[in-house]
Order: C-alpha cells, then structure tokens, then sequence
DNA sequence: CGGGGCTTTGAGAATCTTCAATTTAAGTGG
DNA sequence: CCACTTAAATTGAAGATTCTCAAAGCCCCG
C-alpha cells in the first residue's frame, strides 16, 4: 500500500531469476547529502528519478506567492520526482544527517520499461500507490482537530517506519516541519504532543522519538480523553 | 497538468493514424448514472478502470472508524479506479444529474498497454500528473484560513473546468460536498462564500454557479480586503 | 402546493493562532 | 572537551477564527 512497501517487494521477488529492477539498479548513483541539503529542486529539467536509500527527506511546493509548503515526507525505500512534464515538480531536501539517495538516469530507466512490460507494471503501480497513499493522507489532514491531525500524523508515521518492538517512531524532523506539513502552528504541534504526553497516549523517548502507548486513541480522540 | 486534459490530448493527438487509446475506447462501456448512485465502490475487486465522460462525481474514502471524506472531485475526462492493489481504493458517486462515465474492462487494457510501450508511457504520465495535482491540491488544503481554503478552491475549479468567458464556475456539488472536501464547517463555507460576494470578489449566476470577479484575491486574501 | 434537501444567518462556546518569553537541545570553533 | 552561539521546543495569555447548536428562508421536484 505503500512505497516503503518497494524493498520488501523486491526482497520477497528476489528468488526471479531476473527481477528487471536489478537491472534498474545496476544504472543507480548512490549519493549522500547532509541535512538541510537540496537533492533536486522544482522547476529544474527533470533528468532523473529517485529513490531514498536511508535517512529522510522533505517533498516540498512552492506556491504562487512563493511560500514554501512540505506535502510529503520520504522515508527510506521512497521513489521521487516523478513528472508528468519535463520539469520537476517539487523540491527535495534532506532533514536528518546520514540521508542517502539513489538517483536513476530517467531516460535509461524509461527505455528500460518499454522493454520490459512487468518493469512498468511495477512502476504504474508504484505511481498508483503514490497516489493511493496521498489521498489517504487527505484524509489525516482533512480532520478538522490538531488532535486528529497530530494523532493520525504519528500514526502513519510509524506505519511507514520499520516498527521497532517497543512502537516507538523515530520523526527526524522538526516541530517546524510537522506543523508546517499539518497547517497548524508550532506552538498548538507542541502543545498537542504535550497533552498527549500527559494523558498517556504517547511518551518521549527524546523530542524526536517517540513511543506510541494508546494507537486507538491517537486515531480517534474521542477515545482517548472523554 | 490535470487528467482533465485527456480529452484535449486526445484531440490533438487524433492526426496520428493509430493512438492506442481509440484501441482503449473501442474496449470501454458507456453508462448513465443518476445524482447520488454510485458508480464503484471501495473495496470491492477492482475490475475495471473508469473515465467521467460528463457530469460530475466525487470520490470518496472511508477511514477506519467508518466515516466518509471526499478526497477529490471528478470532472468529464479524468480517470479513476486505479488501484496498486486487486481492491478498489475509494467509493465513486455521481453528484450531478446526467452524469456518464466509462468502463474500461480493467484485464483488456492491461493486455493493451503491455503491447503498446506509448500507451503504457500514456498511461504513467496520466498517473504522474493525478499525482502532482493531488500534491498540489494539498497546497490548498493546507492553507489555514478559511478565506484561503475557499478561495483557492474557486480558483481549482475553474482551471479544472472549461474556462467560460465571464469566468462562471459551474461547481455542481453542495455545500455540504465543499465543506466536506475542506474540512470545514458548511456554516464556515456558506458565511466565507457570502463573505466574498459582500467584497466583490465573486458574484453568483446561481448557488452552485459561481462567477469570478478577482481572481487574484481569491487566490491570496491579503490583497482583496486589508 | 407541500415536502425535503440545501443554503443562509445568528450567537455563544471551543479551538487555534499570535505574540512574547523561557527552557532545552544542537551545532561550532577554539 | 567545553564554552559559546544558534536553533528547536515548550509554556503562557490575549485575541481572532471556526465550530456547534438553532432557526429561518429558498428552491427544486414530485
């Protein structure tokens, strides 16, 4: 259901004698950028596609105005830059150190898929699941509460992470980010995790890492405090 | 940009003496479906592949706890049905009386598109470009004042729609639809509507037939009322 | 012409934002 | 490795916006 889903897949496929993503692989340039760093930015000829290799970034628009806003969080396994014209349509930037990406050559990897129909199975369902997964995060963010919102923000989060044993979601990014990606403000992101904290739906590992102790109360508030 | 641009494609294109996508049309059932039925539902084996051939309809997903969200609108020519998966990933329901759409047998066309390397390029970029806007709508819902939500709303739909020459907007859906998709209140959307009629920005033909005055406050509020 | 859904309007309560200040964490250079 | 500098996170209080509850008007359709 999710792109995160990719490496999994392509574990699980490996016993194929020629999964065409090896292939794939085989054209990848594995590179490293340090946080705050600029992987691709919107607006540019969009000559490649990409992958997260570890770490995690920010998808960001520009709006007409100019102000920036983040519409999406990579986490490793993630594939990027996908246009439907020649120009990139966001801008990608890394937010923890350590992140890592593979960058495809997108006219290599399109010749690729017209030779090998399940290549582009693969990837129209990539693209599909993309999609899938962006219009149910509409539904985290078209709640209406800062309590949903920030509730089912951690709940997704930990679903696209690896679950460590003990639930806890390593965030990597800022309060900034999450209130920014949430339309909400700093302050009532803060505020909220507080109240969570307090009424034992969640607990703090560091500010960044957090451990889920009540996941149906966080998805649904109600439950949580009456 | 939007899938709403397939047909226009299609058009353009038509001087080419074999676009698979006749060979996808050839394949495609038309049917009639009346204001409020639903066309497909999520969950169920996605079979099919569906385009809005007039009319309107909404797309609508549910969350685990069982209520339902518009996450799109669907405008003559856009596509859905997609899946990543064998389920279908959202409930689809006319809004608008006279409403057609396409069904596209969901096997044949994966036969076609697999011998066909345009149309399955077609085919991703159509994906690709559902995705970008989606991305982008969240730009608009991301927005915090209800000025802005809306505001930005009208400005969508009449680039989703055929631009009228006095700038009507034919929305067709409720408001109850539009508070819904907004994750506001119907109260806050009729007031902000009636809002922006008071300032001069919008001007009604009838309810759910909108002219756009300024354009640019819609867009940006700080520049229609200080 | 009656009914039901849709739209609008009002007023009070709840929520969120803004502005301001403090505390904590992180990164840098000596 | 520590002191220093800057960024990030938290908390408080006042003000603005939105939601909820309630009710009235509108309009299409049968």
């Amino acid at each position: 259901m999710q792109t995160t889903d990719s490496f999994a897949q392509h574990a699980a496929e490996s016993h194929r004698p020629l999964d065409p993503l090896v292939l794939l692989d085989a054209r990848a340039v594995r590179m490293p950028c340090k946080r705050g760093a600029e992987i691709c930015r919107a607006g540019e000829i969009a000559r490649f596609w990409y992958r997260i290799a570890s770490g995690m970034a920010r998808q960001c628009a520009l709006s007409a105005d100019g102000k920036r806003q983040i519409v999406d969080f990579l986490a490793p396994g993630d594939f990027f830059g996908f246009s439907s014209t020649d120009e990139q349509p966001f801008t990608v930037e890394a937010i923890v150190a350590g992140t890592w990406f593979l960058r495809y050559p997108r006219s290599q990897v399109e010749q690729l898929i017209d030779a090998h129909p399940r290549l582009s199975e693969r990837f129209r369902k990539l693209a599909f699941a993309a999609l899938s997964r962006m219009q149910a995060r509409m539904l985290h963010l078209g709640r209406t509460t800062a309590q949903q919102k920030v509730g089912s923000f951690l709940v997704e989060m930990s679903e696209r992470s690896a679950q460590s044993p003990d639930h806890e979601v390593r965030l990597g990014m800022t309060r900034y980010d999450i209130a920014d990606y949430l339309a909400l403000s700093v302050e009532t992101v803060s505020r909220t995790l507080t109240e969570m904290k307090r009424a034992g739906l969640i607990r703090y590992s560091e500010a960044r890492a957090i451990q889920i102790l009540d996941r149906d109360a966080l998805e649904d508030p109600e439950l949580g405090y009456s």
